[in-house]
DNA sequence: CGATATTGATAATTCGCATTCGGTTTTGTG
DNA sequence: CACAAAACCGAATGCGAATTATCAATATCG
């Protein structure tokens, strides 16, 4: 039996040049994606865009589909790098709680920014596919952790009953809010902040009251 | 000039047969799309699973996105009902903000447990349609305003500086959570309560968490 | 009871777009 | 510098699914 050409999403790269055109091609298919959504993007359109010829996405994925999946990989190796940066304990030598919270909380605003389109589109498939939920929730469980580790070594100011359990629910709690303010493009109507700094604020404000961190005296 | 035979979406009916037609087709569409997406689900599937032809469907509805607008329309329309019914000030005579906020969760946590899978599909499909958006805000400031009238009048045992943003902004946490919650099919891990009840006393806590209420002394 | 409009069924028609495939160019290697 | 192998091109293919056209059944009204 001849084995399938295409390991998994990918075609395993023989030259230089096709690592660079894998490349070239989910950065095309990022812009795109991140303006008109994934089934509203042709293929050719993502070819166009990256100056090169439908034949070309096909040697390189091993569908329109496994182009996605790439680009997922590509963004959360990123992440995984940039969470372990900022969550290192070493920063955070002697902060308070109230601190690293406001300082986490802007950096998952900015992210959240920063990356709104791919964003946006990521976390609306995800729900199709289950391999890429599993993905999604271990980033978050790795994000969720790395954070504990540095709050609940200042647990004795946490109120609430299972410190924990709370930085967990508290996180989502952030994810969930600016999350649904990527997806439905909320722009400041209606109880949401219009200003990054207000948003990162009052999410400070919700995640430090959720925990119960009790004032300094 | 022949006018269109649809006015908007929907064509007006003739007969009383049709009313009911139009009812058995977007039941089946609530049931299909919520288990599968709007766009993996065929017009062809809608009609068989209602028992018609896809000529049935067209004679009704101008096209899939027609129906899948009546079927917003439906939603939102019961959405204001129940939710005046439950924020009707007369309930809650005398009540404390602690007793309103809690059970105006727990209400908010079944409805999005109930209706689940259309909520899924009209939030995931919102992204892309404008005048979808602009519905579901208003629905949202709806029940905001309602909240606000409940809460505001007991506003001296809240600890934030702006009341009114709080009500309106935590309430968008909450919405937040639940959505994220439906759209990724959390079940539990990860920060997530696993049973209902477990999930509307935390997110209880955050409210009054972030309102800053204050402990009766 | 006809006459006519409305509704619904069935069978095309159309069309967008992912995917394929035979041919051409580029690359790296001996 | 040849000469495979790999990478790329882009027209042609094929399919899935929305839409439309045609016709039969059923309701409504004079």
């Amino acid at each position: 039996m001849k084995p399938h050409p295409h390991l998994h999403w990918v075609r395993p790269v023989q030259q230089a040049r096709s690592q660079q055109t894998i490349e070239r091609l989910l950065d095309a298919a990022e812009t795109l994606i991140a303006d008109k959504g994934f089934s509203d993007v042709t293929v050719a359109q993502i070819a166009a865009r990256a100056g090169f010829s439908v034949g070309a996405v096909y040697s390189r994925f091993r569908d329109k589909q496994g182009l996605l999946h790439c680009l997922q990989d590509r963004f959360v190796d990123e992440a995984y790098l940039t969470t372990d940066a900022a969550f290192d304990p070493d920063r955070w030598e002697g902060a308070s709680i109230e601190e690293i919270v406001s300082e986490m909380i802007v950096f998952l605003v900015e992210i959240h920014r920063e990356r709104r389109g791919v964003l946006r589109e990521l976390l609306g498939r995800t729900r199709y596919d289950a391999s890429m939920v599993e993905r999604r929730e271990r980033l978050n469980a790795h994000i969720s952790q790395r954070l504990s580790a540095l709050l609940l070594v200042r647990a004795e100011r946490i109120g609430h009953p299972d410190p924990e359990a709370a930085v967990s629910f508290g996180l989502r709690i952030v994810f969930g809010t600016l999350e649904q303010a990527i997806l439905f493009n909320d722009t400041g109507a209606y109880g949401v902040p219009a200003s990054d700094d207000k948003l990162a604020e009052e999410l400070t404000r919700a995640f430090l009251g959720y925990l119960g961190v009790f004032e300094r005296t």
